[in-house]
DNA sequence: CTAGACAAAATTTTT
DNA sequence: TTTTGTCTAG
């Protein structure tokens, strides 16, 4: 057998992917702690194929993580040794690998039947899932409430949090949405209603792939054939999961055995998502005996001032775990911190940087813009389309998002369920003359009928709808196989979306885009389903690969960026109200994670550094007050005592001199203002 | 009952 | 800036 691939790793990373017997039997439970840029995929993809060298079946190895991409990233890893190793088994035998969802969604799926699941179920991603959310909210009569009542997301939002923390109702409420306290009942009832709906729908949502996959392992019986089913199980980025999730965990695998979890608490930042660190830190003390713990703290990615940079930033942390990291690549450099006049300068210093760099033969594929909310780049999509620099972006809007791609997806939905009220209720007011209460009206119709295709045909439309009313009842009714539905779909839609969009000719090639994805799939189930749990990233020219041969500038927010690293990075708005975000102020905790988040951001950077800092902001309002702004401040978590480890820069004022106004906290006076009358 | 015009409110990060 | 609810004409 060939060892090579042990050599490449240091002391600790070899005990972690050797930890065992020496065989595939599966070892005692193991938790690995890996800072940043510790090697903590390349550690768990190495440990996958040690098992696989020393001849466990990877068909009996589940891999899971939180996040799509991390789930890709792990799996071409593993795939990329195994080649080199020379497996017996084919490199994509690795059927289990994938997110806890996509995962859940396919315990379901085979075994649905037993669990008395219909197994055509379909997945509501989560704006279908507001969207029946906002069914049942107008069914019961709650958006006539004479205080408003809280709207489809916020609804949403309260009930995933109690089904993924496993926290009450009463609860949840008081800690996290305390403004909406007065509306227990209410809300209690609008769940009941939501959870009836999806099931006479034959739906699930996200949550539930999860809550029935954590429900069906309650049975004894069950719980103990997929355990065995398994030999190893991995989990990376195990600081992201959430109580349920842990709760699947520890029911598929009891004593620990064959279990293996990475994480990094100083990288938890998905708590909004009731994400939570209690998962690792109570991890050891779950088994008996104690699971092992193995520390990684030696950071390859980044360089000794990055790293001591960021060690300061999360060194203001309030509670912290795992030690610093450290690492033996010294640089005179120091990471940047760029005070820039207003974000269209910070812009241009980026566009700027960046092109220099890449003079210097720093390929754009090697440097990343990262930013907290997806619309912060705004202005730098700007400039970099008008110096024509090529950019992808990730986060943020996704193809899904958009009208047109929804419409034929869920005309597709439709077809194949007609008693899907989500699907219906948007495809039927694509005819014109019908508006939503005759759209409720007919789905009710259907809801109740034993043979809705049938009922379908007999339906009476409004008048306004009588042209449009046969060919869309044709459409519905044909029973074309698989591949051809698309099309047939797509010739029905597109004259409407003519009428309807004024730029329908642009958003065209997105929808030839979703009939090529659609070839590539057996069903159309597994299309659907690959859709809402693996959706393709970005919208217009640069879905799906961009040539491999092309350069292009990355461009993420930073929860997309996790994991991932560059030789340059370049972090934006670095102030208080972007990071922290002005949302996410309210408690410690909220801060706390988003201290974490600026420090996965400096973390993601190996040779370069830059924190930007634009003074003003303009207030986004009608024509004559173009020149209001707001000063901001530096973000709260760069005190002056951590400045020292960062080179300050102040680039030279473009164009006629100005006088740069002192850094006046403006946000402060206006609280003042606001306390002279509470 | 629909469709369009207008006013008010919410406004993040991901599966 | 976008979404959500309300009002009015047809």
């Amino acid at each position: 057998m060939n060892e090579k691939y042990l050599e490449t790793l240091n002391y600790h990373q070899r005990a972690a992917v050797t930890f065992g017997d020496g065989t595939a039997r599966p070892a005692p439970p193991l938790l690995i702690i890996a800072g940043a840029g510790s090697g903590k995929t390349r550690t768990l993809a190495h440990r996958v194929a040690h098992l696989l060298a020393l001849g466990a079946d990877p068909r009996r190895i589940l891999l899971m993580t939180f996040s799509r991409r991390a789930a890709k990233e792990l799996k071409a890893r593993v795939e990329n040794l195994l080649a080199g190793i020379g497996s017996s088994y084919p490199v994509d035998a690795l059927d289990w690998a994938g997110t806890f969802h996509s995962i859940g969604a396919k315990v379901l799926q085979d075994h649905a039947l037993a669990i008395g699941l219909d197994p055509e179920f379909s997945i509501h991603d989560r704006e279908d899932s507001s969207d029946l959310m906002n069914l049942v909210r107008h069914k019961l009569r709650l958006s006539e409430t004479h205080t408003r009542f809280p709207s489809k997301g916020t609804c949403l939002s309260i009930y995933s949090r109690c089904v993924n923390s496993e926290t009450p109702l009463a609860d949840v409420l008081q800690v996290h949405f305390p403004w909406c306290a007065t509306w227990e009942d209410e809300l209690k009832g609008l769940f009941s209603g939501y959870v009836q709906a999806k099931q006479s729908q034959n739906v699930l949502d996200y949550d539930d792939l999860l809550l029935a996959w954590a429900q069906i392992m309650e049975d004894p019986d069950f719980s103990a054939f997929l355990g065995s089913f398994f030999d190893h199980v991995l989990i990376d980025e195990y600081q992201d999961t959430n109580r349920l999730q842990a709760r699947i965990l520890m029911s598929l695998k009891p004593d620990g055995r064959g279990l293996c979890v990475v994480g990094d608490d100083a990288q938890s930042i998905y708590a909004f998502r009731a994400a939570t660190v209690r998962n690792i830190l109570d991890f050891p003390d779950a088994f008996a005996p104690k699971a092992d713990v193995i520390t990684l703290d030696r950071n390859y990615r980044s360089t000794a001032t990055i790293l001591a940079a960021a060690n300061s930033v999360i060194g203001e942390a309030r509670d912290r775990f795992t030690k610093d990291l450290w690492t033996e690549r010294n640089s005179s450099e120091r990471p940047r911190l760029v005070t820039n006049e207003d974000e269209a300068d910070q812009a241009r210093c980026v566009v700027d940087q960046i092109l220099e760099d890449r003079e210097r033969g720093l390929r754009l594929t090697e440097q990343a813009v990262l930013f907290r909310t997806s619309h912060h780049s705004g202005p730098l999509e700007i400039e970099l389309t008008r110096r024509n620099v090529p950019f992808v972006k990730f986060g943020g809007l996704k193809f899904l998002d958009s009208a047109h791609v929804k419409d034929v997806l869920n005309l597709l939905r439709f077809h194949r369920n007609s008693r899907d009220q989500v699907a219906g209720f948007r495809v039927l007011q694509l005819l014109p003359g019908i508006g939503p209460k005759s759209a409720g009206k007919m789905l009710n119709q259907l809801t109740e009928s034993a043979e809705p295709h049938v009922t379908l045909a007999t339906l009476a439309p409004p008048k306004a709808a009588h042209q449009d009313w046969p060919g869309f009842v044709t459409l519905l009714s044909s029973s074309t196989p698989w591949p051809d539905q698309i099309a047939q779909v797509r010739a029905w839609y597109e004259p409407r979306m003519e009428q309807m969009f004024e730029d329908a000719e642009m958003r065209k090639p997105d929808l030839l885009q979703l009939e090529q994805i659609s070839y590539g799939f057996a069903s159309l189930e597994d299309f659907l389903t690959e859709m809402t749990l693996d959706p393709p990233d970005a919208t217009g020219g640069h879905a799906g690969d961009p040539h491999k041969d092309e350069d292009y500038l990355i461009l993420s927010t930073i929860h997309s960026a996790k994991g991932m690293e560059w030789k340059s990075v370049h972090v934006l708005n670095v102030v208080d109200g972007c990071i922290p975000s002005d949302l996410a102020t309210g408690t410690t905790e909220q801060i706390e994670e988003e201290r974490r988040l600026l420090y996965v951001a400096m973390t993601r950077a190996k040779d370069n550094l830059s924190l930007h800092q634009p003074l003003r902001f303009y207030e986004t309002g009608q024509g004559k007050l173009q020149n209001r702004h707001v000063y901001a401040m530096r973000s709260r978590f760069l005190p002056d005592q951590i400045l020292g480890h960062f080179d300050q820069i102040a680039p030279a004022p473009r164009g006629l001199a100005r006088i740069t106004p002192p850094t006046i906290n403006t946000m402060d006076i206006k609280a003042r203002m606001r306390e002279m009358w509470s």
